[in-house]
DNA sequence: TCTGGGGTCCTAGGACCC
DNA sequence: TCTGGGGTCCTAGGACCC
């Protein structure tokens, strides 16, 4: 750990609710939550509102709509998230050129690499309010909330101890004092089934778990997770930030509506998401010689298989073949609820192609997907634009009617109408500087 | 009220090699 | 005759994070 308070850790607000209330003014103060809107879908996001009856991230959106059923319930619109998080992550790297963001509402700062020089708790307070309020500018009204402190482990504590719009500098040498009443969860990497094995061992608060010695946290957690944890729970804590983080994997997975047992429907999404994964790893300009299968059975059992290529490929007949190999090993009869196509073991290289590109359109392309499987034109929360009304959202669809609320961050709340599903007036439309791919692929629930 | 999607990291066993 | 030891790669599964 250091001795000035120099880490940073950003954590935007409920950030998917958010950016829907911010684009969507008739939802602002009132319950939001944005997640799986079909039969196994799970929350991914409450605004507060929604969180004062109980509703929480990772609970299923059947539980959320029995506390909460007045709630909006949004399908995300990634293209609209990641805008919105580059141009925080812009408003981070103009304070410092070192930033790991962890995820689109997430990242830590290293301030050493930044122009303040001067750590004291005024002078980063200061700093620290101007940039929050830089954010909220940047963000078009989202607040963040920061932590900063010695080291990454601190830091990320720290952020969530005012939220939201929080602020908490912990200053150097108060660090064990400040985590030592916690319950061992606060430590990240201490989830459901680690903190079971330490309840159980009569472990529940960090100060218990210091008292431990580091072979016994060993014993009990296996190596990697014991020595860690010995350090951690004494705020011992020397990871750096790093800007430069290369991704290790790229996959596309699906959770169905019901199960499915048609061998040749698995087949088709297989391709599909084969041809997903390989279209983003030449975004990416990666390629990898990995291929691995996720099934995950009507009874919720889940299963991999892989195989490794002797060169990377993009290739999606590549993947799409081998993936499709692997599923054929996994006995699929009785159901098959989730279905996932991953590439790994990448490279930032394509292999030469010794034998020219021309030769075997392989298999057949295979045939549009059932309208089931095919992704909705119109879900709730998207942004659409009519022909005379312009832009707006839509409110809900089904039945062969849309209905859409007609207004945009910078109106009052708008009016509501509905109309044909076929409507030629009104299309989907794409949120802003969006150059992301295509939002939750959903599928209809018919 | 049954449990998302996109990731990362760790473990353990076997193959293979020197 | 009684079987080394270590390193690396690959596979399957699991825990965890947002």
């Amino acid at each position: 750990m250091r001795s000035e308070p120099t880490v940073l850790h950003l954590d935007l607000d409920a950030f998917f609710a958010s950016v829907e209330q911010r684009d969507k003014p008739s939802l602002r103060g009132k319950p939001v939550i944005v997640g799986g809107i079909g039969p196994r879908g799970v929350v991914s996001t409450a605004s507060y509102e929604a969180r004062t009856f109980g509703v929480h991230s990772a609970m299923s959106t059947a539980q959320a709509r029995a506390l909460c059923p007045h709630a909006a319930f949004l399908n995300g619109r990634f293209g609209a998230y990641r805008a919105t998080s580059r141009r925080v992550m812009r408003v981070l790297r103009d304070l410092s050129p070192i930033v790991e963001p962890l995820s689109l509402d997430e990242a830590f700062v290293d301030l050493t690499a930044s122009a303040l020089d001067d750590f004291s708790p005024t002078a980063l307070e200061t700093a620290m309010r101007d940039l929050k309020a830089s954010v909220h500018e940047a963000s078009g009204g989202i607040a963040g909330s920061a932590g900063v402190a010695t080291s990454k482990l601190i830091a990320k504590i720290a952020s969530d101890l005012d939220k939201p719009d929080g602020l908490r500098i912990v200053g150097a040498g108060t660090e064990r004092d400040l985590i030592r009443p916690m319950q061992v969860t606060v430590i990240p990497g201490v989830g459901p089934a680690t903190s079971e094995r330490l309840r159980r061992a009569g472990i529940h608060t960090v100060a218990d778990a210091e008292r431990v010695t580091e072979a016994e946290l060993v014993r009990l957690l296996g190596n990697a997770h014991g020595h860690s944890l010995h350090k951690l729970v004494r705020a011992d804590d020397d990871r750096p930030v790093e800007s430069q983080r290369e991704t290790k994997s790229v996959s596309v997975e699906d959770t169905f509506d019901t199960d499915l047992v048609d061998a040749t429907l698995l087949r088709s999404i297989v391709a599909r998401h084969a041809a997903h994964v390989c279209e983003r790893l030449r975004a990416a300009r990666l390629s990898g010689r990995t291929v691995t299968v996720k099934i995950r059975l009507y009874d919720f059992t889940t299963h991999s298989r892989s195989a490794t290529l002797p060169a990377p490929t993009d290739d999606a007949r590549v993947v799409s073949r081998l993936a499709r190999q692997l599923v054929d090993d996994v006995d699929t009869g009785a159901g098959v609820r989730l279905l996932g196509v991953a590439v790994s073991g990448l490279a930032d290289w394509i292999q030469e192609d010794l034998f020219g590109d021309d030769e075997e359109p392989d298999e057949p392309p295979s045939g549009p997907l059932p309208a089931v499987h095919q992704r909705a034109r119109y879900v709730p929360g998207g942004d659409v634009v009519h022909r005379t009304y312009g832009p707006g959202w839509v409110w809900g669809a089904g039945l062969g009617r849309v209905t859409v609320r007609f207004e945009t961050a910078a109106t009052p709340p708008g009016p509501v109408r509905t109309f044909g599903i076929d409507d030629p007036d009104l299309e989907p439309a794409r949120p802003e500087d969006d150059d992301g791919d295509a939002d939750d692929p959903a599928t209809v629930s018919a």
